[in-house]
DNA sequence: GCGTGAAAGAGGTATAGCCCAATTATTCTG
DNA sequence: CAGAATAATTGGGCTATACCTCTTTCACGC
């Protein structure tokens, strides 16, 4: 998986070798090569390298020491939550999970969608607004966003299962990361019909931008919980 | 502070020049101008304004459309959730935190309380409930209960600061884990009071149980957020 | 009018080389 | 031999250029 994020470009190739080296037998704080003798070996140039050490910097696989080296840092200890989809997630609890599609589309981005998935505001984007249920009854309405030209032919598909498997079997997109937003609201009346609550009720509002195995956006969702049959449980550590 | 951070290095001055653009009048989704352009404007390489420019993404100041263009990014409020106290974590949004607290006093655990805490119904607690501000308006109200046995002495305290602090420098107790459920829910007319917003108001319920260095249970608090004024940011990976 | 397709314009990746700053190794000197 | 000066090494920053891919624009032909 690794590998096949880091294929398509050399800097990702220098990469994969330096991971590669650090976890073959590389212990922490151990020196890696210096960077102007894996240009030179790898036959690619020093800021080809510094590209590959700054991204493997940034993800705390490696820290620099200005004058004396790069080394192999200890890995990171955190791993907070899961990235489950809604299916996954009422299994896990012991519930049947269902759907039903409210209505399916395509539109304009606009400058709020377009920011969160980098597309121009004049780009097509899919719009699927679905209520998930749990054991027959509502829990969830949400509205997903994904970029039309990267789910072509999406919506003549059985869209009542899990999105995030039909995106990895027929699009080869694996979701692999996530930034959630966790608010508040009281629902309007329309929302709160779908979900079969009185209207004003409490909802957690949840926005979420997924991005695929190559950090790209994937999608983004907005989501109404129904406050009495849904919270959040976050564990945290140090 | 930014611009002392940023004095040294070209690339830190094309920061700054950028960041006084994107301050001064530019909207969200604004059009930032070209690389190129930047670079020819302000007499540096295009590598050094995508150094830049780089580093204005990370924070999410910009964001990038290939073929595009890059535009302002939607002011993001929220940080990733870490174990923080409200103190701290007012500080890091840039707000100034203050404390009013509502009432103090020892009761008995009760069942809830109790199994958070590991304590039986019958022990006592201690209970405490503030109500939390930035720049001096209601954010949060809290209602902590801690074990009394191990806190003797708090209630005649300061308890207009960090509790976190007080607990480490007093009790040796260096809160190191969490458990948090987050929900919503619509405030009742008192709590909304103290909140200063009005009577079935949107709110986050934030139960959370936290544990020191040995695992032993500390505090269960539970807190109510005003949605207009907070929501939480999470990352998830994989 | 209305697609369509080429051109222009935008960001993305890569090269080779220069100098700077911090560290480390070496050499010189008292 | 110890300490200080110096050189070599290493990462940090920047330039100028080249070519790629993706988006947007716009003129052309139907």
């Amino acid at each position: 998986m690794t590998d096949a994020r880091n294929a398509d470009h050399k800097s990702g190739r220098v990469r994969s070798h330096l991971e590669r080296l650090i976890d073959d037998g590389l212990q922490p704080h151990d020196k890696l090569p210096t960077e102007r003798q894996l240009a030179d070996e790898l036959g690619v140039s020093r800021m080809t390298v510094r590209h590959a050490l700054n991204a493997l910097e940034a993800d705390r696989r490696v820290y620099r020491v200005h004058g004396s080296g790069t080394f192999v840092a200890e890995p990171t200890i955190d791993k907070t939550i899961r990235l489950t989809s809604f299916t996954e997630d009422m299994i896990e609890r012991g519930m049947k999970p269902g759907t039903r599609v409210i209505d399916v589309g395509t539109e304009y981005a606009g400058a709020t969608v377009g920011s969160k998935l980098n597309l121009s505001p004049a780009a097509t984007v899919v719009r699927i607004r679905r209520v998930r249920l749990a054991d027959g009854a509502p829990v969830c309405l949400e509205t997903v966003h994904l970029d039309a030209a990267r789910v072509e032919g999406l919506l003549d598909r059985e869209l009542s299962g899990s999105l995030y498997e039909l995106l990895a079997s027929h699009y080869g997109t694996i979701v692999s990361k996530a930034e959630q937003r966790i608010a508040a609201t009281v629902l309007e009346p329309g929302d709160a019909e779908l979900l079969d609550v009185a209207p004003f009720s409490a909802a957690l509002v949840v926005e979420r931008r997924t991005t695929d195995q190559h950090l790209r956006p994937v999608e983004f969702t907005r989501s109404l919980y129904r406050a009495d049959r849904y919270s959040f449980l976050i564990d945290i550590e140090r």
